[in-house]
This record gives C-alpha cells, structure tokens and sequence, in this order.
DNA sequence: CAAAATTTAATTGTGTACAATTTAAAATAT
DNA sequence: ATATTTTAAATTGTACACAATTAAATTTTG
C-alpha cells in the first residue's frame, strides 16, 4: 500500500495513543488490588511518596507526583477523613500545608506490599521489557 | 546500598508511574497545537478515528480508544453542539447511535494534518525509540 | 410465538486532572 | 518600614474516565 496523504492522522501510527490506552490500561490492573485496600490509584502513589518521606508539603508531593493542587487538594482530604494522613499548616510558614502519614497510614504499608509484584504479573512484559519501556518513558517526562 | 524491604514501593521503582506520567505529559504537549482546533485531546483521537471511518457507532468508538459511554455520550454531544459530528439513532437497530462526521469536521483534517510533526518534534524520542517505545505499550494494551 | 437473556446507549455517581483565579503569607525591593 | 512581588494552597470551572444502573430494542430460547 502506498502512503496516502493523511497517514500521520490514522490512529494506528500514533505512539500518543498507545501510551494514553496503556496507563489507562495498568491503573485498570490495579484496582482489584486496590480495592481491598480502600485506596485508588492516585491515592496509593501518594502513600507510597508519604511511605517514604512521612512528611511533606502539598506543593511537595505535587513535584514527586506531577500533579497539582486542583487534584491534590480534594484528594488528600478525603484521605485525611479515611485516617490515613494528617493535613496541618506549617508553623514556619503559615502559607504550606503539612500532609504527615498517620500510623494507620503507615500500617497500610505491610498490606501494600503485596501489590507490585501482583500487577507485574498480570502485564505481559519480561523484567527486560519493562526496565527498557521504563527508561524510554523517563526521556519522555525529563 | 542494600536492598531494604519496602524496595517495591518506591515510587522510583514503579513502571506505572513513568508511564502514567508520560501519558499525561504527552496530552499536555497536544494542548497547544489542539487548542486552535478547539479539539480537546479525547476529542482529537475520536476525530482521527471518524476521519477514517465517516460513521461509526458509539460502541465502535469505545472499541477504537478504549472509553466507554459514560465518557463518550457527554463528549460526543459535545463535539455534536461543535459542529463536528452527528448523532442519530439507526434505523436498522435502534439500540445503536450512529455517530457521522459532518463536512465542517472533514474539513478541520486538514488543519490537523500539521500536528503529528509537531508534537513529535517536541518529544525527546528517536524514531527507532518511539518505534520500540510503541510497540512495548501495545503489549500491555493487548 | 412469548419469556428470558443480551445488547446498546444513556444516566448517575465518584474520582481525578488541569487551567485560571483567589487569598493569605512571606520575601524583596525601594 | 512599607509597598510590591512572589509563593503556596485552596477554589472554581471544565473535561474526562469508569463503575454501576437503567431503559429500550433486539436476539435467543424453550
């Protein structure tokens, strides 16, 4: 077949559409595991960056997350009202909202632990696969 | 560093989240080149699969992307109230809303014909890259 | 053929996601 | 020191995205 004119415009020669449908996809992959967590997905990448750094500032979390606080602001207040953080004003700068993990928060931990390893194996990738898709998405974020 | 035991966890250790990421960076790099169109990003792919398809049902599209009506019928009317498309029950089987391009939405193909260029010249990506890159996402999409 | 099952969209409800604006506090610049 | 600018969150408004339900039409089945 010879190319034609509107090619660039089919939606099976597009690299934006596969990536938009496979992050859709593996947030879909996470659910069942989730789920009996009580967490979605943008909540429990947000417990995993409180996992690690136990406190941090909203505008914090947003840089590690890529989000910001239109998305931020209602989703962590409902995380506060399910117990797992704490949402308190800085008294350094009263302008920062502090999120601190809870130890409920940080119980949820021995449960989450399960999760990767249960969603790699439900995604049709080798080890070599996904650390080469994984370093080509990296380029793409910078 | 020895590996310690929440090594799972760790956001820098996920494959989802560079790729949840990257697919929101990638929308947000259309953002300039759609808006003169008036397209969103959704909207856009769903004009790539009625440019080349002239009608379609609401299903066929949901197949085609991977949304369902819950997202589509909201957007779909929209597009409608556009200009870009029309909606119409079939007649044949009156389940079905047939979904057909109009001539104002042929016509925007070809100011959409620039964006592909555009958009890849603005991610960092060879095009062996974006080659590999696409076809490691269409083993997760299956 | 009539009842049951399936299919197709639409609707409802919840949860992001981000642009743009607002508000308050802190930093800076005169 | 006060006015200006900057910064941090929160808020507002628009647009997905999907699970679950509903409603209507069609197909299948006894």
């Amino acid at each position: 077949m010879k190319p034609q004119k509107y090619d660039a415009l089919k939606l099976e020669n597009q690299l934006c559409f596969p990536l938009y449908a496979a992050a859709k996809e593996v947030v879909h992959r996470y659910k069942p595991f989730l789920d009996p967590l009580g967490l979605t997905y943008t909540q429990y990448i947000t417990m995993m960056v409180m996992w690690e750094h136990k406190e941090l500032t909203v505008s914090q979390i947003g840089e590690y997350l890529h989000l910001d606080t239109g998305t931020l602001t209602p989703m962590l207040k409902k995380m506060e009202s399910n117990g797992l953080i704490l949402r308190q004003r800085s008294k350094r700068d009263e302008r920062e909202t502090i999120i601190s993990i809870t130890p409920e928060g940080k119980a949820l931990r021995k449960q989450a632990i399960e999760v990767p390893a249960k969603v790699s194996s439900c995604v049709n990738l080798t080890l070599d696969e996904a650390l080469q898709l994984k370093s080509l998405l990296e380029k793409i974020i910078i």
